[in-house]
Formats: structure tokens, C-alpha cells, sequence
DNA sequence: CTGTTAGCGCCTTCAG
DNA sequence: CTGAAGGCGCTAACAG
């Protein structure tokens, strides 16, 4: 059978709450009494129960983590840095990935309920919002990560993506160029729409062309695949700008194919800077997130807000992206 | 204040008992009461409590998945593969990334211990052994990814590490070459260590000269590194092995840097087949292994354990990587 | 087929 | 500073 914080108390000859509270108010317990316990643990290997706990003092100390797609790099390095930070603060991080998948992000939700996560961080798809209204009945503190929240009473750490959509056409516009091919993902998601404002906003201050492009899927193969209609297009496109750092991978790999010479032919741009864009074969120009530090943010912020209760005071922190600037842009040469 | 089964069996003005049948075994309540229990779940939007189950049931239906590096989309894919598979099943998995790091290990081994996780899935690091060894000691089911276990009570799912490093070298040697580098990674690795001695084993035969090189650990900046070794060796290297796709990959930005042609004065193999390989600039030969079913795979076999208790037959379950042909290799043209 | 009941391991008063 | 007692939400007998 599995050994209690009683057989503890026994071999340690004291109290069952004595043992509790050496376990989590240790300067409540007479130093003599502290050895004595400790030895008895040790000897025991008793280690405590977390579902015991739970259920006893009402907090998990559990958080759940949401992520669309645990496939890009972009997210393991937020699930990282939430979970360095959930682990420093002595929380247990449940890692769920939906692989985009509205009913596979439902069910998760489902779990992470059943577990009674006290926080939840999340990167909601469109569809997901509504699994996560359910979590706000329950009174689950819930913060976007990737997303602005759109409410004040919910927190979220996020990065502008108008900005960096902006700034990206803005070094090219600098770099000279003029026809731009700006290859995005769904516009249902928020960080798609929005740069794509951004991009659209500074090409129109500038007298510059935007060829729009689009991919069903932020992955590799779908810019591999769409490099096609960009080569075909009449317009005298002379710089590519993808809206991750994946797809702009896909569309460099068959720019090669195709016997183009980056960055002479054609700038490409990716977005995230992901490990893999500094050590692609031509080192991707990007604009890069602070991806660990956007989760170790958020997981902090959730910490807070869950050991604050009420008193807590929501915020909305919104990044700036940063331009990286490698070996795949170079002024147009003319 | 949160509600529970008793508020059901209320509402629904049945017993607890029945709710509690309801939940684990509908078909021992007539389908009267199941409709009445029904509408008072979904009226007062009840979720069960899993702290609360697994305290009275013994059982908490939750596996752990430890993994060395969560960036590595090798693992990702790993996690990927035991997280469908847990969700089939209806256990929750908890994912913890060690980043390589033995005191990372330890503590998450703790915390899934104080889970009571009733299974566990890991990749071991030479280090981790002991703390696998704990997890014995407590009856654990514990099955090794990537690494064979040595004992037979202990179920894995590995690779042939020593038939991949052999094939790799015979395939070079079918095209002509005869002075290969061999990139290894850290012999305490098993992996490492098996792919060498196939490595060493095959070139035996072949009259072919290995050179061999070492990275500390195994990612792309650390192939990047290595490279300048490699082209000053006074070796006539015509082709180069890496012990994975991120060394490779390395190695690979490297060649191309200092004005190599890919495959024309090198030949290059990498390991593992992450989708990064294939949309590499130059798509990379590789001993492909498949990552999503080793962790589905060892999920179903931890989950059958956990189910069949003693009666359990453990298996040491040896895949066959298979060799990947692509771009980055051709034949010796002398 | 349904209801009753006794804990699972722990924490938290509240007296000593 | 220590000890005794009650109960968190649920399941698994067992009795009806």
C-alpha cells in the first residue's frame, strides 16, 4: 500500500499535523521535531499525494498549457518557457496540443476541467473561443498567449503584429523594392489579419505593389507549394514576404529548385525567427518573437493572477517584434 | 462553491451511488434515470473532479512523458504520437522537458511521482537511470523510447541504432566513397554509442577510412562548429555522416558557406528525418526514423501494462530505421 | 437496478 | 508548538 503522512507521523513518533505542517509551514515545526520527520520521510521515501492535496486545499497548483501546433518552434519555445517558470513557482504544467483541431482543443479543455487546473494559457483559434467562455463560467483565470485578449478582465501577452508586418514592408521599401509578394495564412487568425494591415498600410504610404498569396496552413510544404504562382505572377516581384518563418523556409527551398539565387533574385522575409531561420541554408531575414519569454511572461502573469484572486489587476502586454536581418534580403540591385 | 456529484444526484433526485454508476458503468442504470442524470449534468454543467477519483480509485489515469529536448521536433513528433494515443485511451498525459539537464530530470521525475502518474514514458539520459531506478522501486510501469532497456522486466520501443549507422556507411560505400566523416554525438548516449559501432562495423569491411568527429550536444550550431574541422582534416573527406538531422543541417549551412557544392564535394547524411530535412535547401538523406509511432506505440504498451497489471508480458521492441534517399548524396564522380 | 456508507490522503481549524 | 477530528469529491462494495 501506498505510505501516508501518517505512517510518517508514526515513525517520526508525532502527529499527523505535525506532518503537514512541516511539509508546508516547515517554521511552524520545533527543529528537533523538522529532523525527526525528515528522517522518517526519508527512510519511508515517502513522497506526498497531489491529488490528496488538491482535493483537500481546493488549488492544483496546475496549469494548463494550449498550443495549436507543438510542431513549430515557435511554440516549443513558448511551452519552455512555461514551463521554466510554472516548474520555479512549484506549478505543474499539463502541455495539450490541438494540432489546430477545434474538437481535439475541446476535449483537451475538457480534461484540463476535470483536472482543475487553476489557470490556463492558451493560443485560441477562432473556433476555440468558445471552450474558452466555459472556462471564464468557471472562474478559471485564462490568458492568451500569441492573441490580445479583447476584454479587460482577461490578461494577455501578445506582439504587434500590425507592427511587424509594417516594418517588414518598410525595410524593403528601403532596401528599393518595389513589387512585393506578401505570401500569408488564414485570415481568421488574428495575427494574420493583422499584419496583414500592417503590411497593406505602409505599402500604401510608399507607391509600393503588394502581390497577395495565400496558404491554407502556416507550414512548410504549403510555401513550397505556392512558390509556383508567385514565379508565375506577372508581376515584377522582386522580394517575398511570408507571414512565418516555415512557410518562408518552403518557398526558399523551392526557390533553389527553380535556380534562383536568394538574395539576388528575389529578399525573402520570414516571421518568428525560429532556430531553424538562422541556420537555414541562406539565414532568413525575420521578424523575430520572443517566444520564450512571451510563455515564461504569461506563465507569471497567470501565477499572479491565480494566487491574487480578485485583487488582481488584468493586463493586455503587447510586444514589438524586432527585425533580424540576415543573409536573404540585400537592396535591389538595378 | 464547486459542484459535485451530490448536486447531480440531487437535481436529478437519484442517489449518489447511481450518479457515480452513471459516470463509470451507464449500462448498470436504466435509461430513465441515465436521461434525468443527463439533464441535471448538463443543468448544472457538473464535470467530475479527477482529484478526487484518483484519491478514492487509486488510479489517476495520467502517464508522464519526460524528454531530453523538447526542441528537437524528433521528440516533438514522439509527443506527439503518446499524446493521440493517451486521449484515445482517455488518459491524460503530462509532457516534461528535461532540456538535458539531470537536475531538470530529477525534479520532474519528483513531481510526477507526487501525480502519481501510473506510468511513465522516458527517454533516458545516462544520468536519468537512477531516477528511473526510484520509479521502480515504487511500481511504476516505466518504457524507454529511443533506448533500449536492459532488464527484461521493462518494456521499450527503440530503434536499431547499430543497423542505422551501418546502413548509412554501406550506402556511401555503394556510391564510391571511401573517406567518410562520422559527426557523433556524446558516446554516454546509447544512440551515439550504437551508431558508431555500427559505423565502425561496416567500414571494417569495406576497406573504408572514418574520420571521426564529436559534438558536445547534438544541434544544428554544434554541426556548424565542427564543420571547420572537418575541411581542414588532411583526410580526402568525399562524404559526411551526422549522428542527427540538426548536426546536419549544421553542417550543412556550413559547406554551403565556405563554397561547397551539395552533393557534389560532399556527400551528406543525416539521422532521424525531421520534416526540416526534407525541405532543407538541399533535402538531406537521412535514416529515417519513425518518431510518431515509437510514442504512440509506447503509449499503448504503457497504457496495456497499466491495465493488465502483473500478467503483463514486457517487450523490448526494436524498430529498423529505414534509409531516406534525397539531394544531398550521389555518387562519387572521380 | 438503486441507495447507503466507509474511507482514499491530506489540510485546517481548534484545543491543549 | 503539538494532537485530534472532520471533511474535500468520489468510488466500490454491499444491502435492499
Amino acid at each position: 500500500m501506498a505510505i501516508s503522512i501518517r505512517d510518517v507521523a508514526a515513525r517520526a513518533q508525532v502527529a499527523v499535523g505535525t506532518v503537514s505542517n512541516f511539509l508546508n509551514r516547515p517554521d511552524r515545526v520545533a527543529e528537533a521535531t523538522r529532523n525527526k520527520i525528515e528522517a522518517a520521510i526519508a527512510d519511508l521515501n515517502f513522497v506526498p499525494n497531489a491529488s490528496a492535496r488538491h482535493l483537500r486545499s481546493g488549488s492544483s497548483r496546475t496549469i494548463g498549457l494550449l498550443v495549436p501546433d507543438i510542431t513549430n518552434p515557435f511554440f516549443t519555445e513558448v511551452a519552455r518557457g512555461a514551463g521554466d517558470t510554472a516548474s520555479e513557482s512549484d506549478y505543474t504544467l499539463i502541455l495539450c496540443n490541438s494540432d489546430e483541431d477545434p474538437k481535439k482543443e475541446e476535449r483537451h479543455l475538457k480534461v484540463l476541467i476535470e483536472q482543475r487546473i487553476c489557470g490556463l494559457l492558451i493560443t485560441p483559434s477562432f473556433e476555440g473561443l468558445a471552450g474558452v467562455a466555459e472556462l471564464n463560467r468557471r472562474d478559471i483565470p485564462t490568458t492568451f498567449i500569441d492573441r490580445r485578449a479583447d476584454s479587460l478582465d482577461q490578461s494577455s501577452v501578445s506582439m504587434d503584429d500590425f507592427h511587424g508586418g509594417k516594418s517588414a514592408i518598410e525595410y524593403l521599401a528601403s532596401l528599393g523594392h518595389k513589387s512585393i509578394a506578401w505570401v500569408n495564412g488564414p485570415l481568421s487568425m488574428a495575427q494574420c489579419a493583422d499584419r496583414e494591415d500592417g503590411v497593406m498600410d505602409s505599402a500604401k504610404g510608399q507607391n509600393i505593389k503588394i502581390s497577395k498569396f495565400q496558404v491554407s496552413q502556416m507550414r512548410s510544404q504549403n510555401g513550397y507549394e505556392v512558390t509556383q504562382n508567385i514565379l508565375a505572377s506577372i508581376a515584377q516581384i522582386t522580394a517575398i514576404f511570408c507571414a512565418n518563418d516555415l512557410v518562408a523556409l518552403g518557398v526558399l527551398r523551392a526557390l533553389l529548385e527553380s535556380g534562383k539565387s536568394i538574395p539576388k533574385d528575389y529578399a525573402l522575409i520570414g516571421y518568428d525567427d525560429i532556430g531553424f531561420s538562422a541556420s537555414a541554408s541562406i539565414p532568413l531575414t525575420t521578424i523575430a518573437q520572443p517566444a520564450y519569454k512571451l510563455g515564461a511572461l504569461a506563465a507569471q502573469m497567470i501565477i499572479n493572477e491565480v494566487e491574487h484572486g480578485k485583487n488582481f489587476k488584468h493586463e493586455q502586454i503587447v510586444f514589438k517584434p524586432e527585425l533580424v536581418i540576415r543573409a536573404s534580403t540585400q537592396a535591389l540591385s538595378k
